[in-house]
DNA sequence: AGTTAAATGACAGCATGCTGACAAAGTTCG
DNA sequence: CGAACTTTGTCAGCATGCTGTCATTTAACT
């Protein structure tokens, strides 16, 4: 069951995924020995990348009413659990990107209201990221949309098996992110 | 709990994860009640982001030395099993992106010499994508390095869990691709 | 056949994320 | 205290992927 050559066409932009029911990965088409788990785990990795994209996309559509986007909420999310107000290296660190990423949201975020800068008492340079009123009431709005969200695409799905693929994705975050 | 104000510093770009072992999740701190599944789902969510940025960059530093990164093995992976050769937008289809994204890449390795266009009987405009001599090899190259990697990743984690995993990404692929 | 819709190529712009580099602030340690 | 290392801010460049638009080709339909 390798790739089928797709014939689905692509009307602009986002095309429709053909893979519907196959394995996306190189099947050797030589007389290869080939461990099932490389596929499994190749098919795993291009899905991955797949779900992300997907996830990028719905994240923003479902959010850009309030002015947010999949990059904005997760750095809301994490400010809004902060008590005292987090620096721009340290939302990157609990995001694990890179704190230059970051910057540049938080620069655009804090031009848009939803965060301020503070003084941070225990550093010269490197302020503190608080929510303005604006960026919590952003917070509390995104927390009622995305939570009917999540209910919606879990709840035909046992929860026992959202923890174990949750396991499984932090078992490889934590081999790769040496 | 909920998220620890970081602690570990980040040098340059790269710093490196901070929530261990915890959730990576909003956790409510008024008295809201919170389906699990909720928590599980967007936990799921954003390690699907972090897990992705880590697959790129492993896939990345991986093949560099064959003239390779992960968006290039990606379109090399899907053409080199096609039989008769396939059009820029059905790559698109089959990886579930933008032909736009795809043109892009693809007109880079044909500078590379990576792919070759060549003629389209059934179109006049859009040609056909194969690989090169040159392609071949890197393919197989790739495949080489991919290998070890896939069973270096998996060598301790149940077939079980991976199968899970994939299922359950495929199903919010699904959803999500509607 | 002729009209209409869909697919494709090509170009442009934007968002997100990464790395590298350098100066300034902070920390460690002899 | 002072030197060496680390962290941070800042600027720059690059890669990847998305969307929008428009002209052209192909397909579908009546």
């Amino acid at each position: 069951m390798a790739l089928n050559d797709p014939q689905q066409p692509t009307a602009n932009a986002r095309p429709t995924l053909v893979r519907v029911g196959g394995s996306a990965v190189p099947v050797p088409s030589n007389g290869g020995a080939h461990s099932p788990k490389r596929m499994l785990f190749l098919d795993i990795v291009l899905s991955v990348f797949r779900l992300n994209g997907l996830l990028v996309a719905e994240g923003d559509a479902m959010t850009e009413d309030l002015g947010l986007t999949s990059a904005r909420w997760k750095v809301i999310g994490v400010v809004a659990l902060s008590t005292a107000g987090l620096t721009v290296p340290g939302i990157a660190r609990v995001l694990g990107q890179s704190r230059q990423a970051v910057q540049r949201i938080t620069d655009v975020m804090a031009k848009d209201g939803l965060i301020t800068y503070q003084p941070n008492p225990k550093h010269k340079r490197s302020v503190l990221v608080l929510l303005t009123e604006e960026g919590k009431s952003a917070y509390n709005a995104l927390r009622e949309v995305q939570d009917p969200w999540a209910i919606r695409n879990t709840e035909d799905i046992p929860i026992e098996e959202l923890e174990t693929s949750l396991r499984l994705i932090r078992r490889l975050i934590q081999r790769l992110d040496k």
